[in-house]
DNA sequence: ATTCGGACTGGAACGTGTTTCCATTATGCA
DNA sequence: TGCATAATGGAAACACGTTCCAGTCCGAAT
């Protein structure tokens, strides 16, 4: 029995099947929580971070703002989420055939360029999960957490390529050099929302990293 | 308890342009300056970002609330400010001595610990200056390029060790990788201010990021 | 000394994230 | 079916960043 509000982030728990989204109880509040996060990724790839303005996905997703709250408890813990659902949605047709490449490297270059043409092609969008995802304080730790965990999980399975299998851990040699790749993912990502690079000096950077790291 | 407060460089009184930031002319402005940037240290250390209050910053500093803005148009230019004052003044104090070291990783993973063991003494005002940096949009731009800058000049003074030379350009390949562990230092500390990581956790990654790019 | 222009003060006011409250509506259970 | 409880709608209120304005102060030029 879920006490009273175990509704409020969409992430694990529950165990469940369904990788990812959170299991409301009815399907009421699984359709409320959609409609919230179609609203935040519709106001966001409009008008970036400013636009994703409480209100306005309340009405929106036509529920009242005290029930925007109960399901997400702070705008960034909305952003994250919806980052989250975006990253989910991205990985589930990517990984329907394996990364192409012949080497780690290549695999992974391929891999983060096309990542960063997708969200490049929605600068908005971007800008507004970036940016929430870089403020986001300790209280949306564990929404932060499901991202890092999906990026790195990305990463992994672009190293080992053919050689990936479901269940099977990576070594902590591995582990570190996926980390420090989405460090440098993240930055670059960080520093075209704020149009401190361009879009080829972040892939250019992004490549240049990887060849260092996986050589 | 980095209690800052010599970040005017001294000299740069009579009239002439000091290259650093703009010097306000009068003397009673250049105070009221240092005395904001002291506030908002002296805030940021007791209650992090958000005990960073514009209205406590100008009755701290004793002036109005229209004056601060006047010399910061915004929070975030203000603690981003804060930032690059206070890494000014890590940097003289670390600049005196060439950085111990025989080779490079060692040299620059020395930097980056002491670095690191100074903010995490102070880990409100860490989490005020590394979130107001990561929040930072573009209109922050160029003081968060003050800091950037800062950083990777550190980065490539650690590097090069006994050889270093004022005015000498680092390489493409150097200025590569002092980017790639910037990106990392701070992705490290984000993830350390976010409650995500332990300080030995922050510290073993970026040892091993170093280790994995100068080698 | 007077005047002029810009900087400063004090305070009101606005926008948006967040909280709170209560009446109304769903939901599940006996 | 009727009731107890939880969830929702609706709206006001609060907090803090930001903007604006009218009046005052100060130094420089006349």
């Amino acid at each position: 029995m879920t006490t009273a509000n175990s509704l409020a982030h969409g992430s694990a728990q529950g165990s469940a099947q369904e990788a990812g989204q959170a299991d409301l109880g009815s399907a009421a509040q699984r359709d409320r929580r959609r409609r919230i996060l179609e609203a935040t990724i519709a106001l966001a790839s409009k008008g970036g971070f400013d636009a994703v303005q409480m209100r306005a996905v309340a009405e929106r997703a036509d529920v009242a703002l005290g029930t925007l709250y109960r399901y997400f408890p702070s705008k960034i813990h909305l952003l994250v989420s919806a980052l989250a659902g975006q990253f989910e949605q991205t990985q589930a047709m990517v990984s329907r055939k394996p990364v192409p490449g012949d080497t780690a490297a290549d695999r992974v270059i391929y891999v983060l360029k096309r990542a960063t043409r997708g969200m490049q092609g929605d600068p908005q969008l971007t800008e507004a999960l970036t940016r929430a995802f870089m403020f986001a304080d300790s209280s949306a730790a564990h929404e932060i957490h499901v991202v890092g965990m999906q990026l790195t999980g990305m990463l992994n399975r672009a190293i080992k390529g053919a050689d990936y299998v479901e269940g099977e851990e990576p070594s902590d040699a591995e582990i570190a050099v996926a980390r420090v790749i989405s460090d440098v993912w993240l930055s670059a990502l960080v520093s075209w929302v704020t149009g401190r690079s361009t879009a080829d000096e972040v892939a250019d950077h992004i490549e240049t990293a990887v060849r260092l790291l996986l050589r």
